[in-house]
DNA sequence: CTGAAAGCGCTTACAG
DNA sequence: CTGAAAGCGCTTACAG
């Protein structure tokens, strides 16, 4: 009786309320024209049935749109694993689309609003945000709420964000090779506007400075955060008349250009040259050597993303527009005192001790 | 005369395009049954209407789901990349989930399959799949199509698949390092179960008994796809009394734990020793020295594998269930002939001649 | 408050 | 490939 497969209609809760289809019908809409016995007898029936209405609008999952631009990497992979993790918890679906940053042109920031709309996403989700102003503001009115992890672009009033204490990171960083005894340390950034870098490279020079070290003009370079890059500036670094006995990268890409460039002119890392990365992506741990870099809790960060979205899509009102979590240090492979594996000469702030050490262990 | 806030049915359509409402239906529901041109019609005069479906209820977007399982790496990032993109030009969209195998025991296939028929997805794609016989069922009888990208177990009969060519890739990769002049060869790879680790030896067995190479039994591990394997597997090769001169790994992530074997052991790739992987993911480029791999086109497997998903949901019939695209070797600079920067003493059959760079050029 | 009856929007098995 | 016809699940105006 009543094959499993089978889903319940009105009729079937009806026949076992032992009322008629339309009470039942006006219950499920909310009418009030239903005595409160009938109405909760009913209301009992249909959950002990599970209704869940006439096939094909079935209640849907939610869903969230998680979009990235251009191509997938090793960052947008953590971050991504991070929403889809947290959205599986909350019963939630993610649907994952690329836009190209040419997207923007072709497809008007309303229409894509509107399609976004149309499907009934409960929120967008945007990585690394190439977004215009137009495409924010479409969004906007199309009611859909919108959160950013690590926006490139300074946040937006009223556009919420997650990011990481990149200052923190990055001073914890550069102290982390000072504490070596490193005293001819660079910086090789991302492009210069960007939020992220700036944060970073203000914590390399607040560093710096305490301890009293000078920064070279030479020693400082915005480029993109990318492996080539890394291996082009790590190229001039170690041309330098004087080069630098430490790297402070902005990524782990750029990171594994910089140990790309000392290898190919046989300068051995971290014998020779110190190099420090920016994510710990899944690159980092599986580098020639291990690369020490400093942490982005990515997956935390897209985790937080989906909850936020979600609390803004169930009209929640919330306290702050941006949110960061906490950067920490790795240490593993790529960083040693300078000259040739002689130890710290001082006792470095405290995250120095484990630095010849890979262990992978977050200090 | 038809005001404006009418929504629009089956029937306006259906007047307006001169077919029946049955017609209408079908080309709403993708069904195969209806000519491309009516089809076509239907389809201008649906968005003309806006038609939106019964009840307010937005036409969605048709969906597929995406499963992988467990963590995303950078094996995944590929695959989903190319799913997401194939999805994008096909107007689909792509649900991102993750299963664990643990899951398998926690939710019935049965409640997952109907899980995701409710959800009204078209079809499943599965990456690497752990899928039991039991899910496979329970998808066929949610009659869900279902495609497999690079199963690790045979495929199934009746089980959609999308490979590549790991036995000609096994070849390839051996036949460049006999090329350069090696000759005592070792295959670090993965589960001895798995059909791709299968073929990918068998070509290495078949490459090294053509060329009247023999193959050591402690030359030949089988282990798990993962950097740490490729660390430990490498270990012990190298401390063998006579080791060998050049690795072939299974995949991206052992040989880099080869090559990280070698450097703690101050041998160096690839003049002490050349490292060949598998499946070119982003971690190949980005290696030190940049890793000489088969490539596996994953991103094509993906959409393939989404266009296949689509075929299937539309009822047509598919004359194969399995496709494999073509590997190609990518010579860069994890290889090099034997014996400390030696040219290769013969002429390699075409493609050893590259081996010295590492433009990254495929071959 | 309840439900019989009419009717809407859609789907589908089937005949042509 | 098409559509007439049957039918499903639901809603609603209305009689009681």
């Amino acid at each position: 009786m009543g094959g499993k497969g089978d889903r319940p209609t009105l009729a079937t809760v009806a026949a076992s309320a032992g009322v008629s289809v339309a009470t039942v019908s006006k219950v499920v809409n909310g009418r009030s024209d239903v005595s409160p016995a009938t109405r909760a007898l009913v209301e009992h029936l249909l959950a002990q049935h599970d209704y869940v209405g006439r096939r094909g609008e079935a209640v849907q999952r939610p869903t969230v749109e998680l979009v990235f631009y251009n191509d997938l990497n090793a960052y947008y992979t953590e971050v991504v694993q991070g929403v889809v993790r947290a959205a599986g918890e909350e019963d939630v679906a993610v649907v994952l689309s690329s836009r190209s940053t040419a997207a923007t042109a072709e497809q008007s920031a309303a229409s894509w609003a509107r399609e976004l709309a149309a499907a009934t996403r409960r929120a967008v989700i945007v990585v690394t945000s190439e977004l215009t102003a137009t495409e924010v503001a479409a969004l906007a009115r199309a009611r859909l709420p919108l959160v950013v992890v690590d926006p490139n672009n300074l946040p937006r009033t009223r556009v919420m964000s997650v990011g990481s204490t990149n200052f923190a990171g990055g001073l914890a960083a550069t102290q982390h090779l000072i504490g070596l005894g490193h005293e001819r340390i660079a910086y090789l950034g991302g492009p210069a506007r960007t939020t992220s870098n700036q944060a970073r490279v203000h914590g390399f020079r607040g560093a710096m400075e305490a301890a009293g070290l000078p920064v070279r003009d030479e020693y400082v370079q915005y480029r993109q955060f990318r492996y080539e890059e890394g291996v082009a500036g790590g190229a001039t670094l170690l041309d330098l008349r004087e080069s630098p006995t430490a790297v402070f990268a902005a990524n782990d890409e750029i990171a594994l250009g910089v140990i790309e460039a000392a290898r190919v002119r046989g300068v051995r890392v971290p014998e020779d040259l110190s190099v420090v990365g920016f994510d710990d992506t899944q690159l980092a741990a599986l580098g020639s050597p291990p690369l020490t870099t400093v942490r982005q809790p990515l997956r935390e960060m897209g985790a937080v993303a989906l909850r936020r979205a979600l609390r803004l899509a169930a009209g929640e009102e919330i306290e702050s527009h941006h949110i960061e979590l906490a950067t920490e240090l790795v240490v593993r492979g790529s960083t040693a005192a300078p000259g040739r594996r002689v130890l710290p000469r001082r006792a470095p702030e405290g995250d120095g001790a484990a630095s010849a050490g890979f262990s992978g262990v977050p200090v």
